[in-house]
RNA sequence: GCGCUUGUGGUGAAAUUGGUAGACACGCCAGACUUAGGAUCUGGUACUUCACGGUGUGCAGGUUCGAGUCCUGUCAGGCGCACCA
């Protein structure tokens, strides 16, 4: 009897959804184990082969832990809002839903085939208003929430409420807000409803607030800052310009050390960890306050180089500040305005490729506070108005870009570091002894009759010194900054969660919480509506009717009791933030999950994906997370335990070569010589590089005459390149079609043997027929030549079970490091071994399913009925391993001397250091080796070998 | 510029974490069975040499009895951040 995969695939996939076989509920008797695979975006395309690779990789790990006896919840789902049903719906008129159904069912059956173990009942898709029911309560707690520094934790918004009416801002200073506040009880009392609003707009972690955004215009959108790389949008490389809008934002800012301190606790790899840690961009520095000179303006400046106010020559504003305005002068007005109009007119992109030296002085100047000197007061672009405090101090002698501005206005350079030469470059290293402190033409002011001096510090010393002579003189104060911006969380889009919130006389207001969710409308039109607004303005029936509490009519709104509602939506993090959430309690209504569910299930413990999303959804959902945490809904603040980063899988795609002007094609050994086109052909046609020519002829009808000059083999050889696996590249391979030559069982194994998970690599199918190969192997091992099981019940010998145990020890071990590709080749040695020993016994047998379950789970469950189980292997008890039989028996000696000489001698393996040079000596053949030399040191390897080493 | 990461046969890759480098697989070579093989089985396959031997983990040093593995420097590729003060 063949292995006929076919068959015995589509047999246990029929069965294991009959059975329920991977169903999960909570039980408190059993560990639970959380699995869990980034969940995908279904598009047009269907799946690769590169796509099952994190979910083969996991779900063997969610059988083998099953196996050991835990619980595990091995959860699937689809992010289903996003952009590219959109684009097709606007181009169609098909509504994204039918396309985006459309494309779920096809993932569907093509997941379907490979033998996953998820437990579809929790499936969760982000477009459902069960769902999103629960990102929209999430929004609305944000927004009900404001954020203390004190005690690093989101509070709710009554609180301040209270506080304020009660004593104002009073001593609550240290609160995440977007401008620091400072008002009375009675300020805040005497003020309406409106302008209350404004204030506790101020403080909520989901806000509006008017800020600087990434217009893609191209899209139609504002995008995240992780959506635009190189200025242009990730999705259609649209340009991207900066425009101040009106828009939802949550305060990630607020989250940033938190964020930071959390990445020490969960297991990542270093280099998403720094990816993450680059991005928040902690860095600690002083503020210190600068007095513009013959006015009562003053500015705040930030440095981590507090060392050096001693060579401050200059200052410069962000040419967005509002300090320009501020602090020009009339005779300079028009310079800097021609400058200021510069500036805008320079896109993103080109701030960020160009970076010739601009700016223009203001007429004004500032006073350093240490030294008294006057400085200048500059306005360039090189300073960002998004960091810091959009203004800074120079310091030429020890900043490059200083340095470089210095030169170009030929402003003075001051060094200020022993032994720094600034006479071509500036001295940025921070490492060095601070020398002209005061320096010549700048004295040190004196504070309470102390001046700073620090010559003779370290960098690092004067660092310290400055803060604390600032800090006790009150001249600025320490801190800390973050590169990490708030999240722009609105999108001018319409397949999104729609907004819980309704305007009120112009204040935003949240439709209550019993009402949600509240479901996207019908819109006849996917583009915005012809006075500019968002999709939404294009739904008839989208106004909140407060005294009702239902959606109606828009031609009913009166702002009495009837009021528009938030046109915009949400973007695609805000679904993907807490799904793992809810796929612990996927079917509750009253809430995101229960108590009972949270409680059991925890966190993710293994949580797989591309590494693509470091800076996006990773952060997004840590900070959703421990939003959700500080409100007690999640009880871990970490989302995800382990990360694991799939690499990805790139295509190999094969050329034929067309002779200009011509339809003749030439192999690949024969191109050189003629002028040739180098054209993409379908990989599905070429079998190890060689073109199936007659396929050729039919693939396209302009190909159908198409004539070939051949190589010497009578062959056509195609040329080949890695590329990314795309339609367009014709490279794509279609698990599909390796199910059906191989089958499931064989494509598992065959992607895991590629290498290690976390790589990425060209897919090459040519390997895969020695994994297929295997699998024959391993049926013929159980199934005799009469078609009948062959085991017995003898007991294993010592050689089976030596085979058996090495194999039970490297695959418990490998699982736990993903190393797969070794596991599979440990079983094809293993295999081998027993084949030729002609190892029959049941025992070994029913082992080598149980261990191959994970990885090949059909074959095992077909085996598994085969020796007589009625139960399915997912539940047979992972096998224990026993180092007895492992043991080495003996061990060799060798010379360590001059080379690789070994003894011709063998000791039991427990062999002393003195026996074993006793018994050197005492043979011959080593007494010659050792002639002349004198033993210096014997080493025992225990098991492995004895070691002489050997000295003249 | 800063940070992370990877360099091993013709190819994908192993190496029990400092102990005989190249497991396992692809490919290739030879043989067997075949009318046939893109089926199956057996053996071989780092480089160099007829051979004995010699050389080999990007490169150059170092530590060690012993280094793919640890240290220093250097080169090359990949990724992230970047006028971030």
């Amino acid at each position: 009897m063949e292995y006929n995969f076919q068959q015995i695939e589509k047999k246990w996939q029929a069965r294991w959804v009959e059975n329920k076989t991977y169903k999960v509920a909570e039980d408190e008797n059993k560990k639970k184990f959380y699995v869990l695979n980034m969940f995908p975006y279904p598009s047009g395309a269907g799946l690769h082969v590169g796509h099952p690779l994190g979910y083969i990789a996991s779900d063997i790990y969610a059988r083998a832990k099953r196996l050991q006896g835990y619980n595990v919840l091995n959860p699937m789902g689809y992010d289903a809002y996003g952009l590219p049903a959109e684009q097709y719906a606007i181009q169609t008129g098909q509504h994204p839903e039918v396309t985006t159904f459309a494309n779920i069912n096809r993932y569907r059956e093509q997941l379907d085939k490979i033998g996953f173990c998820f437990d579809w009942d929790r499936e969760v898709r982000t477009c459902a208003p069960g769902y999103y029911h629960w990102t929209q309560w999430a929004f609305q707690k944000m927004f009900n929430s404001f954020f203390c520094y004190k005690h690093q934790k989101a509070m709710p918004i009554e609180k301040l409420i209270e506080h304020f009416e009660k004593e104002g801002t009073g001593d609550w200073t240290n609160l995440a807000c977007t401008e620091t506040m400072s008002f009375t009880a009675d300020e805040w009392n005497s003020w309406d409803d409106k302008k209350k609003s404004d204030v506790l707009m101020n403080y909520r972690i989901a806000f509006m607030g008017e800020t600087m955004v990434n217009w893609c215009a191209g899209l139609g959108t504002v995008l995240a800052n992780d959506e635009v790389v190189d200025g242009v949008s990730v999705r259609g490389g649209f340009p991207v310009e900066q425009k101040k809008m009106r828009q939802w934002c949550l305060r990630v800012s607020a989250y940033a050390q938190r964020l930071l301190d959390g990445l020490e606790t969960i297991e990542w790899s270093d280099s998403i960890k720094e990816t993450q840690k680059n991005w928040i961009g902690r860095s600690e520095g002083t503020e210190i306050e600068i007095k513009v000179a013959d006015s009562d303006v003053d500015f705040t400046i930030f440095t981590t180089r507090a060392d050096t106010m001693f060579g401050v020559t200059f200052f410069v504003l962000a040419p967005e500040s509002e300090l320009v305005d501020m602090v020009t002068t009339p005779d300079q007005r028009a310079a800097v305005d021609e400058y200021i109009k510069y500036v805008k007119g320079r896109t993103e992109r080109e701030r960020m490729i160009d970076h010739t030296v601009t700016g223009v002085f203001s007429g004004a100047y500032g006073i350093n506070p240490i030294t008294g000197d006057k400085c200048p007061i500059y306005i360039a672009e090189y300073v960002l108005a998004g960091y810091g405090t959009g203004a800074i101090m120079a310091v030429p002698a020890h900043d490059s870009r200083d340095y470089s501005f210095a030169k170009h206005f030929d402003l003075p350079i001051v060094p200020l570091i022993e032994g720094a030469d600034v006479s071509e470059e500036s001295y940025d290293a921070k490492e060095g002894i601070v020398t002209n402190s005061p320096a010549e033409g700048n004295p040190a002011v004196e504070y309470d009759g102390e001046a700073l001096i620090l010559n003779g510090k370290t960098i690092k010393e004067a660092i310290q010194a400055t803060k604390e002579f600032v800090k006790k003189h009150n001249l600025g104060r320490v801190k800390v900054n973050y590169r990490l911006r708030d999240a722009i969380f609105s999108r001018q889009r319409y397949w999104g969660e729609p907004f819980p919130v309704y305007y009120k006389k112009g204040i935003p207001t949240m439709i209550p919480e019993e009402c949600l969710p509240i479901e996207l409308p019908q819109v006849d039109k996917f583009l915005p509506t012809e006075t500019g607004e968002p999709p939404l303005g294009n739904a008839t029936v989208w106004a909140w009717d407060e005294a009702n509490k239902k959606i109606v009519e828009n031609t009913k709104i009166d702002n009495e009791t009837v009021f528009p509602i938030e046109l915009y939506t949400m973007p695609g993090f805000a679904g993907s933030s807490a799904y793992y959430l809810r796929y612990m309690d996927p079917h509750n209504d009253k809430g995101l999950l229960s108590e009972q569910a949270a409680q059991y299930w925890q966190n993710v413990d293994l949580y797989v994906g591309g590494s693509e999303h470091a800076t996006g959804h990773l952060i997004y959902s840590r900070f959703w997370n421990k939003f959700l945490f500080d409100l007690g809904v999640s009880v871990k603040e970490e989302p995800f335990q382990k990360l694991i980063n799939q690499g990805m899988i790139q295509g190999r795609s094969n050329f034929v070569y067309r002779i200009k002007d011509t339809n003749t094609f030439v192999s690949l050994d024969k191109k050189d010589g003629y002028d040739v086109t180098p054209i993409h052909v379908d990989v599905n046609i070429v079998s190890a590089d060689i073109l199936d020519v007659e396929a050729f002829k039919a693939w396209r009808p302009e190909y159908a005459t198409a004539e070939f000059i051949l190589n010497d083999d009578g062959k056509y050889v195609c040329g080949w390149a890695v590329e990314k696996m795309s339609k367009s590249m014709f490279n794509v391979v279609n698990p599909d079609m390796i199910v059906e030559k191989f089958g499931a069982d064989t494509l598992r194994l065959y992607e895991m043997f590629l290498g290690p998970v976390e790589q990425s690599k060209p897919w090459d199918t040519n390997g895969i027929d020695g994994c297929h190969r295997f699998l024959k192997k391993f049926w013929n091992f159980f199934i005799g030549k009469d078609d009948q099981l062959v085991a017995t019940a003898d007991a294993p010998s010592k050689e089976e079970l030596k085979a058996l145990h090495t194999l039970i020890k490297k695959v418990t071990g490998d699982i736990e490091q993903f190393s797969y590709n070794t596991s599979i080749a440990a079983f094809m040695i293993c295999l081998n071994e027993l084949t030729k020993i002609k190892s029959t016994s049941r025992e070994v047998k029913e082992t080598l399913v149980v261990l191959i379950a994970p990885f090949c789970p059909h074959l095992a469950e077909e085996l598994w009925e085969m020796l007589g189980h009625d139960t399915t292997v997912c539940d047979a008890p992972w096998p224990a391993f026993n180092d007895d039989y492992l043991k080495e028996d003996s061990v060799k000696m060798m010379v360590a001397f001059n080379g690789k000489a070994r003894f011709p001698l063998e000791f039991p393996a427990d062999v002393t250091k003195e026996a074993a040079e006793a018994a050197a000596l005492a043979d011959p053949q080593s007494a010659k080796w050792m002639e002349g030399f004198q033993v210096n040191k014997v080493i025992v390897v225990p098991g492995k070998m004895i070691n002489i080493v050997l000295k003249k």
